[in-house]
RNA sequence: GGCGGCAUAGCCAAGUGGUAAGGCAGAGGUCUGCAAAACCUUUACCCCCGGUUCGAAUCCGGGUGCCGCCUCCA
């Protein structure tokens, strides 16, 4: 049974979709006036790996993530830039594609547009003005009447009276109470996106397009809406004011939210300025290292960026990769048949067979994916603890293990978006970065090592060992085996 | 001021009533010319103070700290 932290009941709740083996689910999208960062990125990342784990659970799933290509910031940055609001929103939209698909992420069932969607969304507001719960004011702009919602509060927790004490809510005589808030806005200047509506020339203020557009692809109550915490107040609690306004009905049964990526314990945004882009980012280090971060800690829980995080990062991603190239590189041929009946070999075995088990267990408990990753190295751990043993000789039995690791691995990542890379070429990959970052060419490594080889083979270690230390001072460790050495980074050096 | 989230080893991080997963770093060992990788062993008075319970990191009450929201923000 999967089990779902619900913002709106602060509970862990099983999860009952409205029609059986269906789910719809709706994630703010992003507004279109800049490159993203990282931390936008979380939310991203996350609920695809949700989406991912309810198709595996047998569900059919509608994901529904949008763009909004009409707001104050997309305007303004026009301005800036002495171009149309749309040329903007249209650049961003493609640049926001680019860097889900540079992070080999999957696309949404639907992915709407605000500018597409306006008839609906007049057609939204037209109702709750009729009902009662909107007014239009004198200058054409319509807003939502916050005190005729009463539940108003009830995501955030937050109540309507404790808003307006210390509120830095902003006075506007146009407004019958300060809390209410835009609908539609009149277009004011003739560079603003407009449209025709009952109210004059105008557009969707922030909060209504959501509800608007969840409602047209996902119905007037749906399963799960996602987003990160900061959208909770006051987005999601307009959604909601908005939706259950009109319909009178639940707009939404689970609300989940991801908490914040933060940089030195910052919030990471761009008002801040501390944002780091993820397109710098995939280019610095790496598109897995960025999905394993956000990965391997609960998506409820803060994540703090950091150098030191980012290493620990790849060391992971290293231990990993390089178990899983080992297992994929395993000999095929001239195996002696069976297996050796080992103590490892049947632990190997056993934990073979309880993987694909324990993670989505791990999952089924609030989508727990670094207690899932937990159980990767686990079974890396078993990996390599039968494959190094002393006594052991190549057999079918040991081909057949790696390739369950292999396939299991592959498995693994068809749901979590991680470790799906090919192994070699990531572990190159990571090789480089760090060489790159210490100065140094693979072609001067290759140079030292077959220096090092000759005075070993003349038995002088003295000489042996000094190249030995001035590489490992560029992060490289050497690793002899008989005659030859191979080598490879140092991610975390030892102090 | 109100509301929400988080608080576990040197660092990162699971754990939601029965006595602390995992990764990095550290210590000891196997292996090695010496090392490294890999493996084995090892490293925690679970923010504080009360309470409930045979038993709490886990539940309840009260604090403290960090972050977020109440203005655009994933």
């Amino acid at each position: 049974m999967l089990r779902i932290t619900n913002t709106l009941t602060g509970e862990k709740e099983d999860f009952q979709p409205i029609h059986a083996g269906e789910v719809k689910m709706y994630v703010c999208g992003p507004t279109v006036y800049g490159l993203t960062h990282i931390g936008n990125f979380r939310p991203v990342v996350f609920f695809n790996v949700v989406r991912n784990y309810l198709e595996r659970k047998g569900y059919k799933v509608t994901y529904v993530s949008n763009f909004t290509d009409v707001d104050d910031k997309i305007i303004n940055k026009a301005r800036e830039q002495k171009v149309s609001a749309s040329e903007i929103s249209e650049k961003y939209t493609i640049e926001f594609i680019q860097d889900v698909e540079s992070l080999g992420l999957r696309r949404p069932d639907s992915a709407p547009k605000v500018t597409e969607f306006i008839p609906q969304i007049i057609e939204f507001i037209a109702g709750l003005v009729k009902n009662g719960s909107a007014y239009v004011a004198d200058n054409g702009e319509v807003f939502f009447s916050v005190r005729h919602f009463k539940d108003y509060g009830k995501l955030s927790k937050k109540k309507i009276d404790d808003l307006q004490v210390g509120a830095r809510v902003d006075p506007n005589e146009l407004k019958r109470d300060p809390l209410d808030f835009s609908l539609w806005k009149p277009q004011k200047a003739a560079d603003e996106p407009a449209w025709e509506s009952p109210w004059g020339m105008g557009r969707p203020g922030w909060h209504i397009e959501c509800s608007a557009m969840a409602m047209q692809y996902c119905g007037e109550t749906f399963d799960i809406h996602g987003g990160g915490m900061d959208l909770i107040h006051p987005h999601h609690e307009n959604e909601i004011a908005q939706s259950e306004g009109l319909t009178g009905k639940p707009f939404v049964r689970y609300w989940m939210h991801n908490n914040l990526l933060t940089m030195e314990s910052e919030k990471m945004s761009k008002s801040l300025g501390n944002i780091f882009l993820t397109r710098d980012f995939v280019k610095k280090y790496s598109a897995e290292t960025l999905k394993f971060m956000l990965l391997s800690g609960h998506y409820r829980s803060p994540i703090d960026f950091s150098e030191k995080h980012i290493k620990d990062v790849d060391a992971a991603l290293h231990r990993i990769y390089s178990a899983r190239l080992k297992c994929e590189t395993f000999p095929s041929e001239g195996l002696a048949p069976g297996g050796e009946g080992s103590t490892e070999e049947n632990k190997l075995a056993a934990f073979s067979q309880d993987f694909p088990k324990l993670w989505q267990e791990a999952m089924d408990d609030d989508f727990n994916t670094a207690k899932a990753s937990g159980y990767v190295f686990e079974y890396v751990r078993a990996v390599n603890a039968y494959l190094d043993r002393k006594k052991f000789k190549s057999n079918e039995k040991a081909l057949e293990l790696c390739q369950a690791f292999v396939s299991a691995m592959k498995d693994y990542s068809s749901v979590m978006n991680v470790l799906g890379e090919n192994s070699e070429t990531f572990l190159r990959d990571l090789r480089l970065r760090y060489l790159e970052a210490n100065a140094i060419t693979e072609e001067m490594v290759l140079e030292k090592i077959a220096q090092r080889r000759e005075a070993r083979q003349s038995r002088d270690f003295s000489r042996a060992d000094a190249i030995r230390d001035e590489l490992l001072e560029k992060g490289v460790e050497v690793r002899d085996a008989g005659d030859t050495s191979t080598w490879d980074i140092v991610i975390t050096p030892k102090s």
